[in-house]
DNA sequence: AAAAAAG
């Protein structure tokens, strides 16, 4: 069975049967081994559970054995507690093995063949019996960036798909066309001896354009795309979600906020809900803001399941993160110029994140302009563009890449050792203050997997002071300081103590 | 004036 082709990213978007390029190159690590070291040894009293006497699960039992992790590269990433809420009288056990979930054989080869999974991580341990166990209940989802999150929800949509019915049976919503990609490509991977069938639903570029009612109806068994296109092809009927039973919202903090994608997502979700009678609806992110937690939990069945981090447990050990106090702004592009980026490929690839469009092609001018080679990526360009960027950066091609918050979610290429803030994340309505969520998705971006990593933020000013210090006191963290951004051995001492040098 | 997505 073929996979059907994407519409909306035709050249672009690699189907099952032709690898990801990157697989030919990134080769050096072994593959990832989770959970390989813990267990019943270092058992510890679990914190009593507070929210509504539910049951709690005994997560504790998955802490990892800190004496044995000591050197290892690849960390677990989120060796910190998860708080499990579970809801009716299911029992739910963690799977220390992918064995354990009842998987199709084909689905089992494409985790060890394809994806070169060893074990769940943490978080699929804990959330996969939750997913795939009857009476497959709701269920809210966190856990720290990097922690293997997509597997999750992509594993739950493609053993939840029968094979025999031609028609959308999963869907799931992203932020951003690029993630859209992102999580097909992972699904189409994972997926690829099941014979499954998906499509990616983006808006199309005006050179492909087909009007939605000249449209076939869709038949993929999968449908993963961003909130306008899915909307829209509903609304025309050509996405019939009659036997969908499993809807996944990516990101879910951000698709569910008041200034995120909010009422799309909710008409989405209560159309389905009209149409099939019990679907499951799973919400993932790194991030839950209290309000949006709060939101969401009232929005989902009253039946169901929550995982949850404390955010002072948030932030990735393995990743450390710095403050530069520079005195103007041509010292920033003086920073990352003469500081950072002469270090070059030694420090593997570079994400440097600014708050507007504007401030990207600026600050991509300038670099170019001192002959660096660098991308930028913006919600401004076309698709085509778009594509062509991130497929270059995750080819390995392009070593510096500036965006926007475009990528600030999500966006997953392991080589990324190093973010720089050239600005910080503010909230749009409130310039004065931080948003904590961004600033922690944005680092995310480095330290996939638990590997080492490193966080610039280039400060300028007053207000930048306060803002980070709100950060740090957000995540009840210290950032280090770089003491003087014009000595050169400060930054060395800076990248050796993240490990990068 | 300001990310993203889409009409």
């Amino acid at each position: 069975m073929a996979e059907t082709a994407s519409n909306s990213a035709p050249s672009t978007t690699p189907t099952a049967e032709a690898p990801a390029p990157q697989e030919t190159k990134k080769t050096t690590e072994a593959p990832v081994r989770w959970a390989d070291l813990e267990d019943e040894a270092s058992e510890e009293p679990s914190a009593s559970s507070e929210d509504k006497g539910a049951p709690e699960l005994g997560v504790e039992n998955l802490k990892i054995d800190e004496s044995k992790k000591i050197n290892k590269f690849l960390d677990e990433p989120e060796d910190s507690n998860i708080k499990a809420v579970t809801a009716g009288e299911t029992p739910y056990t963690s799977a220390f093995t992918f064995e354990e979930l009842n998987l199709s054989p084909e689905l089992l080869k494409g985790l060890y063949v394809e994806m070169k999974f060893e074990k769940p991580s943490k978080i699929q341990a804990i959330s996969l019996p939750m997913i795939l166990t009857p009476p497959h209940l709701d269920l809210i989802a966190q856990a720290h960036n990097g922690s293997g999150k997509t597997t999750c929800f992509t594993l739950g949509m493609l053993s939840r798909v029968d094979p025999n019915l031609k028609a959308p049976q999963a869907l799931c919503i992203c932020p951003t066309r690029e993630l859209a990609i992102q999580n097909l490509e992972v699904l189409r991977k994972m997926g690829k001896h099941t014979g499954i069938t998906s499509e990616c639903a983006i808006p199309m570029d005006s050179s492909n354009y087909i009007p939605i009612n000249k449209r076939a109806p869709v038949i993929a068994q999968v449908v993963i795309g961003t909130p306008g296109t899915i909307k829209k092809w509903m609304s025309a009927k050509k996405l019939g979600v009659s036997n969908v039973k499993i809807l996944v919202f990516d990101e879910a903090d951000h698709m569910l906020a008041e200034d995120g994608f909010k009422d799309d997502s909710l008409r989405i979700m209560r159309d389905i809900e009209k149409m099939s009678s019990h679907c499951q609806v799973l919400l993932f992110s790194a991030t839950f803001s209290d309000t949006v937690k709060n939101f969401v939990s009232k929005i989902v069945k009253r039946d169901h399941n929550q995982l949850f981090v404390k955010k002072e447990e948030l932030s990735l050990e393995s990743v450390k993160q710095y403050k530069v106090n520079v005195p103007d702004e041509l010292s920033k592009v003086m920073v990352i110029k003469d500081r950072i980026l002469e270090f070059g490929e030694r420090l593997g690839q570079t994400i440097i994140f600014v708050r507007t469009r504007n401030s990207a092609s600026m600050l991509h001018k300038a670099l170019v302009e001192f002959g660096y080679d660098v991308t930028t990526i913006q919600g401004a360009l076309n698709q085509a563009e778009r594509d062509k960027i991130v497929k270059e950066f995750k080819d390995g091609l392009t070593q510096v890449l500036i965006s926007t918050d475009l990528l600030a979610r999500g966006f997953d290429q392991q080589q990324v050792n190093l973010v720089i803030n050239y600005d910080l994340p503010v909230k749009h309505d409130n310039r004065v203050e931080p948003d904590c969520e961004v600033y922690l998705h944005r680092i995310g971006r480095a330290g996939r997997f638990g590997r080492k990593g490193a966080v610039f933020n280039l400060l300028c000013g007053d207000m930048d002071q306060m803002i980070i210090s709100k950060i740090e006191n957000h995540f009840d963290s210290k950032i280090a300081e770089v003491p003087d951004w014009r000595n050169e051995e400060d930054f060395k001492a800076a990248l050796r103590s993240a490990g990068l040098l």
